[in-house]
DNA sequence: GTTGAGCGTT
């Protein structure tokens, strides 16, 4: 009961889900529990977190076990100023399968199955409110947006772009195996039970290894950024396959005399 | 140390 979401949803098959917004990145389900626990009875609480770097995204989800609690919490918890910052509860409108909410209740999966339009109500919201949303999304886009225009980015990047294409792979492997080798993490099973005190138990991972996998997003000195275990000569993979090549006798005056020597780390050439 | 529209995890 302490911990909420360590292993995914719980039980989600009559919970009535709240999407909280606007609330610091700071804010935590601990500093949310008591406020929404006390207004009714909290099933779980989850908060999305980035992938890269596991900072809240600025809006949680709050499961109550009765949609009357859920409304009230809505109603007494919307607007209201946490963190120095007012929070808007609302009922969320999709469930984590990406599906619609009847209501705000969470449906099973395979209540889709026979859930033909048992309620005309799909909207619980006014149509005022629906133009509005609309009006406010558009206004959105033409805007540039940070947090969510580059978590779009990566969810969308998760997909290997690797060419399963079997050539020859005496030279394709090379490539493969390289990002391959890239992905190395270090990621600890024992540091679950190291936290202390969180109740919900978020799952903040303080990693930064992945930073690795993209280092041309946000790092300030990529130098320091490299993994440490790996050399920066050995970065360059295609180049040590490309020395297997028999091209390989060059001639030390025939490399002065050219202008672009092919040195081992600046040869680096965009792929 | 940062940002601020929106809809979710093992």
């Amino acid at each position: 009961m302490s911990h909420f979401g360590r292993s995914g949803p719980p039980d989600i098959k009559d919970t009535y889900s709240l999407l909280v917004l606007n609330i610091t990145f700071r804010t935590t389900a601990d500093d949310l529990f008591p406020l929404f626990d006390k207004y009714g009875k909290v099933v779980d609480i989850f908060i999305p977190r980035d992938r890269r770097t596991g900072e809240s995204r600025g809006f949680a989800f709050v499961r109550y076990k009765y949609a009357e609690e859920a409304q009230r919490a809505v109603e007494k918890l919307d607007g209201r100023t946490v963190d120095g910052r007012d929070i808007m509860v609302q009922f969320a409108k999709y469930g984590p399968n990406a599906e619609p909410i009847k209501k705000g209740r969470i449906v099973e999966a395979f209540s889709r199955s026979r859930g033909r339009s048992r309620s005309r109500s799909p909207r619980p919201r006014h149509r005022d409110d629906y133009k509005d949303r609309d009006h406010r999304r558009r206004s959105r886009s033409r805007s540039r947006s940070r947090s969510r225009g580059r978590y779009e980015r990566d969810r969308y990047s998760t997909r290997q772009r690797d060419h399963p294409r079997h050539s020859s792979r005496s030279r394709s492997r090379s490539r493969s195996l390289s990002r391959s080798q890239s992905r190395s993490r270090s990621m600890s099973p024992g540091e679950y039970k190291g936290r202390g005190g969180g109740k919900f138990g978020e799952r903040r991972n303080r990693s930064r290894s992945i930073d690795s996998a993209s280092p041309a997003r946000r790092s300030p000195s990529p130098e320091r950024s490299l993994s440490p275990r790996k050399s920066p000569g050995e970065n360059s993979p295609e180049k040590g396959d490309g020395d297997r090549s028999p091209v390989r006798s060059v001639s030390p005056k025939l490399q002065k005399a050219d202008s672009r020597s092919p040195s081992p780390h600046s040869s680096d050439q965009h792929e």
